[in-house]
DNA sequence: ATGCTAACGGCACTCCGTGCCACAGAGCAA
DNA sequence: TTGCTCTGTGGCACGGAGTGCCGTTAGCAT
């Protein structure tokens, strides 16, 4: 496949040297499966030491990932330089695109991803842990934006968490479709459909039953006097 | 500590080995840290060989859990026992005290386990993976109580996500306080005031404004009309 | 007492991840 | 050209996690 002439030496061959490496993992691991594949085999098909590629990734299962730690520091740049008065949606919204970004780069490897993610455990169990570190950000950020009003705290985690599984419904669906960039503004769109439901999970129940009883007598006064509505 | 006689031929005694190898692990994590003790470690503060503490354990990170599978495995219980038309607020709150009761086994540990979550990566990963397991199993439970509505699926994920995250935050609070089984009422009931809020999440925007408006439309005709208040 | 069952624990192995270090190519200076 | 530094490489070895194998032994039934 390569020469046997030393890479990375430059920017642009280490980033030759990261694509080979993805790409022995993506194959390898769709040839024999993800336990099977050691990080031997991976880096003896990318043509490298062994030590080679712990130097191009954390481990084993970052060999596919777009660098889970790149990609939560841009989500974090976007909350930290939001205005605090930023509506919660457009906040949510842009969050959302940038993680869109990260998997546009390479969509064959961002879909190879998704269908192992949801097959080994280990890739899963890390999946998680990023996407609860995408939680936590979000709701520092509306923790601050809550301070001082009764069940800030709870209601940030509940609207975060709300928002996140928003987010993950929408990328789970895009990815499932083929993860095609031009799917990327319906499925943005699929995001803003379900934005406008959380802001709600400030309520409680006893105000929507209450609200529900007073509507339900008001209709029925509204029924016998019809005459008398206002504007 | 422990006499050389063998152990854990009897029930008893596993059970007698299981607490040594929680009580070993929970000292030496505290002592010199989570990563700077070896499994050999706890196995031989325990008094048994390093092969048994992998018979009681899958690995080091189980070493302190009271056995997340066996705890999943009691929710899914709780879910798949479930009547249908049981509220959801009713089954979130069953599901809670589930996983309540798995802390109140040992607090002292629970306490500890809290704080070690909190500092160690590979523990605080563990524990996401945990969380979104229990809330995958909540996400398919709702998801078959909203088959066929529309967005049903992104509904049952976004509520899921609500609801596991209100029984979060209670179980963090109730563990910062001391993980007291005195304390556990008061914490269901933070966990109560907030389930209300979430069968909200199911309505949208628009719902919420149009019942607004004709309240306030109603009220004004109910102003006018004291005398002709039905029931 | 004898045999059965199940748990123990030691041994050895694979794999992951890392520290150390010698080596080689690129770039620069004299 | 020669020599130097700088940086990425990769081989080596080590510690630790987790697992298969197997002889040993306690507890129990017959």
């Amino acid at each position: 496949m390569t020469s046997s002439t030393r890479r990375g030496r430059s920017p642009e061959g280490r980033a030759e040297v990261r694509r080979g490496l993805v790409a022995a993992a993506a194959r390898l691991f769709t040839e024999r499966g993800y336990d099977d594949t050691t990080v031997d085999d991976i880096a003896a098909a990318a043509g490298v030491g062994r030590r080679t590629f712990f130097r191009y990734f954390r481990g084993k299962e970052d060999a596919l990932s777009p660098d889970h730690g790149r990609g939560l520091a841009r989500i974090g740049e976007v909350f930290a330089g939001a205005h605090p008065d930023e509506p919660l949606p457009s906040l949510a919204l842009r969050a959302a695109e940038t993680v869109f970004g990260l998997y546009t780069e390479d969509p064959e490897v961002a879909r190879l991803r998704f269908a192992l993610v949801g097959t080994v455990p280990a890739l899963r169990d890390r999946e998680a842990a990023s996407v609860h570190h995408y939680r936590r950000l979000f709701t520092r950020e509306l923790a601050v934006r809550l301070a001082g009003q009764p069940d800030g705290e709870l209601r940030a985690a509940v609207t975060a968490a709300a928002l996140v599984a928003a987010h993950n419904q929408a990328l789970r669906r895009w990815l499932a479709d083929g993860a095609r960039e031009a799917d990327l503004p319906a499925c943005v769109d699929h995001f803003r459909r379900v934005a406008p439901m959380l802001p709600l999970a400030g309520a409680t129940e006893p105000d929507l039953a209450d609200l529900t009883r007073r509507l339900e007598r008001a209709a029925q006064v509204l029924e016998r006097n019809p005459d008398r509505q206002t504007g």
